[in-house]
Order: structure tokens, then C-alpha cells, then sequence
DNA sequence: TTATAGATTGCCT
DNA sequence: GGCAATCTATAAT
């Protein structure tokens, strides 16, 4: 019985339901998937959901712009400076979550990509709320009343500190977590939705390697991060 | 021990 | 569009 087939190149909208709504056992993403290049793992990322259990609740949004990072030979990144208590998430397993603290208020989330022993990772920098909207606005410390339009619900998770809060991301928590886990409470799923159309860019808000483009966002989302969706 | 830059955000003009 | 906030990791003294 063949499944009806769709073109690649169609968008999901904006605020598009899960293909398969999100559960506590929605299945994570394999190592296999995370143990790639993170230029070919960042592309993939793409339409993926990020889920996080809270409790009994469950927040998800849908990943709709991310950034690779490579190893030594990417000035950008930061395995670039070599092992440190920092970064050495970036070195483990692949499909590990590595927290950085950056400009004294944000977490950042980043998936170590390559198998053990190598480093690299994938940024990610934009989500599209799918699940959990009341209590992302409350961990944002946002009201209600103000998100009621797409530009609002914006200020939830289209930015990498901004969907870091919302999820409840930090170091603490979160740094090293094994997000292939059917036990973790953070991991990445595919609820089955179309292959976006993905289009490429440089990277955002760095001066090193600035010029190279590794940054992926699904084409004309809102949800991509930026003052210019 | 001190200095400084940083994979950002939000408020100001 | 400009810039302060806020703190950690890392470099420089």
C-alpha cells in the first residue's frame, strides 16, 4: 500500500499541528541520525520537533532555523579552541546536548554531531511553538494577552536564548543529556511532517568564518530568527 | 589576579 | 539602528 506521495519543495504552515501529535512516546532520533556530518545533520533538523517533558505536560516546538558547527578547522566553533571543561559535550557520542551560557543571560542549545571522539555540532536557533504555548509564555515571563498574533508567538522561541528559556533549557539541567533516549526528558522527534524547503546562509552573529554559509532555516517560515523573517 | 570578548536579547532614540 | 545588561571562559598580566 503506497503512501500517497507530495512534493518536497511544500512548506508545512505556520502553526501546522504535529503529523502525528506529540506523545511521551513520540520515539527520539536515533545515534545513527546525529553520527553524520552537522552541515548534512543541520539540514535534516529541519521540520524535526523538539520535545521536552515536564512533569506530565509536554512542550514541542518545530525546528525551523539551525546552525552547523564544525571541529579544529572551523574558526567559529567552539571545539575550534580545543578540549575544555566547556565543550568537551562536543567530543562525546553523537546526539548528546551540549548548554553554553553566552553574554551572562543565555543558554544556547547545541546536538553534538560525529561518532565519539570527534567534535561538532548543530546549533539550534528557531522554533515553531506546537505544544505547550501557555507555559512556554510563562517560562518567557511574557503575558498572555500580547501574543495573541504570529508576531507575538514569535518572541516565544525564534531565537536560540529565547527557545532555551521556553523549553526550560540550561546547563545544569541539560548539559550532556542524551537526547536518543526513550528516558530523557528532552529529545528531538520526527513526527512524520513533509521535507521543508530549505535554504541556506551564512551564520548569524559571529566575527570568525562569518562568510561561510552553514546556517539552514525552512524557507519563508516567520518563525526564523531575525528582525527579517 | 585582572581584563576582555562573546553562536543574544530587549529597550532606547 | 544603536547599545547596555550581565557573567563565564579564556587570555593576558
Amino acid at each position: 500500500m503506497p503512501k500517497a506521495k507530495r512534493k518536497a519543495t511544500e512548506n508545512p504552515a505556520p502553526n501546522q499541528p504535529p503529523h502525528r501529535f506529540p506523545s511521551s512516546r513520540t520515539r527520539p532520533l536515533p545515534p545513527d541520525f546525529y553520527d553524520r556530518d552537522p552541515r548534512r545533520v543541520a539540514r535534516d533538523l529541519l521540520g524535526k520537533l523538539l520535545v521536552r517533558r515536564e512533569g506530565k505536560r509536554l512542550l514541542a516546538g518545530r525546528i525551523v532555523e539551525v546552525e552547523a558547527y564544525l571541529g579544529h578547522d572551523d574558526p567559529a566553533a567552539h571545539a575550534a579552541a580545543g578540549r575544555t571543561a566547556r565543550n568537551f559535550v562536543l567530543w562525546g557520542p553523537p546526539g548528546r546536548a551540549y548548554i553554553y551560557f553566552i553574554y551572562g543571560n543565555h543558554y544556547c542549545l547545541n546536538v553534538s554531531c560525529l561518532p565519539d571522539g570527534v567534535a561538532g555540532c548543530v546549533l539550534v536557533r528557531a522554533l515553531e511553538p506546537v505544544l505547550g504555548i501557555g507555559q512556554m509564555t510563562k517560562a518567557r515571563g511574557l503575558d498572555e494577552s500580547t501574543l495573541d498574533r504570529t508576531t507575538g508567538l514569535r518572541l516565544l522561541t525564534s531565537g536560540p536564548g529565547r527557545l532555551a528559556q521556553a523549553m526550560g533549557i540550561t546547563r545544569a539541567r541539560d548539559n550532556g543529556k542524551n537526547l536518543t533516549s526513550p528516558k530523557s526528558d528532552l529529545w528531538i522527534a520526527d513526527d512524520g511532517a513533509l521535507p521543508p524547503r530549505v535554504k541556506r546562509t551564512v551564520r548569524i552573529g559571529i566575527t570568525k568564518a562569518a562568510e561561510h554559509p552553514l546556517r539552514y532555516v525552512i524557507a519563508g517560515n516567520p518563525f526564523v530568527s531575525g528582525r527579517k523573517a
